[in-house]
DNA sequence: GTCTATACCTGGATAGAC
DNA sequence: GTCTATCCAGGTATAGAC
């Protein structure tokens, strides 16, 4: 998913990224991702089968290119408190430097066009924040309550934030608010 | 939008909402609807004009009615407190007993489809939900701090677990969370 | 592997009778 | 206001040459 596709492969896929950031999946026929990434419709149809594999072939490529930032932030951070912040501060980063990638993660409704996705919460790089909350809990960081509530209310402001950022309502650069969204989230849950 | 649509209009309306929270809009034809709805064809382009009119439609419906809900909380409850906590209980309510609405209003794409509507945080029904975190903080019950990052503290966990619950992940009914949802959501914009 | 041309059909929308 | 029949654009996907 590199800003520089070297095979067609790539390319279609960078295409069908923007467009259906941009227009919504149904919006985008395969014709607009053929003329815009300026490939031909038999080249897509070669490499994909159909339109829907391209949408899966995205979202696997992004949830993994997710989940692996999350692995290595959890290698490289001991406590929940310092892995919980870095990964926010990692989707922050991503939501800015790379918009479409985190709204067709997030923000994209998999489920109307990838009839047999699981719900994005049951997805990997979800659960691995569950599970850094649910550690943060168990070595007492975090004190005890339902994981689940714990979680949303670690992450849920900061997400929400990456929403707004997204539908571009934001008057301050994302960034800039992540201090006082992490305060928010980490008091919600300690002491 | 009662359960006992009297006339064709509510009728369709009633139809429409279930068929697109549950396949989509994109994936919902009109042709279904007229099926489902034991219509014709006919009596809904008289009604709406168009597809997207429908779904207009609705939207607005739904908004207003969330929008009169969440008047009436502040005309019965004076402090942020018990007014965010209102409102959060409310939320949780209506996903309970009307999935469906809520998974409009919250869930859907609406720019997708309706390609002239704000994004949903400038509706009616949130820059309320802002106004009241606003004024909690004016009057010194929520502590000083950004107000867009105080917004989403508060509501920001309730509404994942929303989200949670129209994926249909939860273990246990949305309304057992409410206590610790809203400790979490409270404590994290005080003291 | 890439291309062009085209088949096929779904689905939004209209016409016009009742 | 409601219905049936129909139109037709646009979109997915395929065929087959190169």
């Amino acid at each position: 998913m590199g800003n520089n596709p070297v095979d067609r492969k790539e390319l279609i896929l960078d295409t069908a990224l923007k467009l259906f950031t941009k227009n919504g999946f149904f919006n985008t026929s395969v014709h607009d991702i053929q003329k815009d990434a300026m490939v031909s419709i038999g080249s897509i149809y070669h490499h994909f089968g159909n339109k829907e594999a391209i949408a899966k072939s995205l979202f696997h490529h992004i949830e993994s290119d997710i989940t692996g930032i999350i692995e290595s932030i959890m290698v490289n951070h001991e406590t929940a408190h310092d892995r919980c912040r870095a990964v926010i501060a990692k989707f922050f980063e991503i939501t800015e430097h790379n918009p479409d990638q985190m709204n067709f993660l997030l923000y994209a409704k998999h489920r109307e066009f990838m009839p047999d996705q699981q719900p994005l919460c049951s997805s990997r790089p979800f659960s691995l924040m569950s599970q850094i909350v649910d550690e943060g809990m168990e070595r007492g960081e975090i004190r005890r309550m339902d994981p689940l509530v714990a979680a949303v209310a670690v992450f849920g402001g900061a997400i929400r934030l990456i929403f707004l950022e997204l539908d571009g309502v934001l008057e301050n650069p994302l960034r800039s608010y992540l201090h006082e969204c992490w305060q928010c989230a980490w008091r919600s849950v300690t002491g």
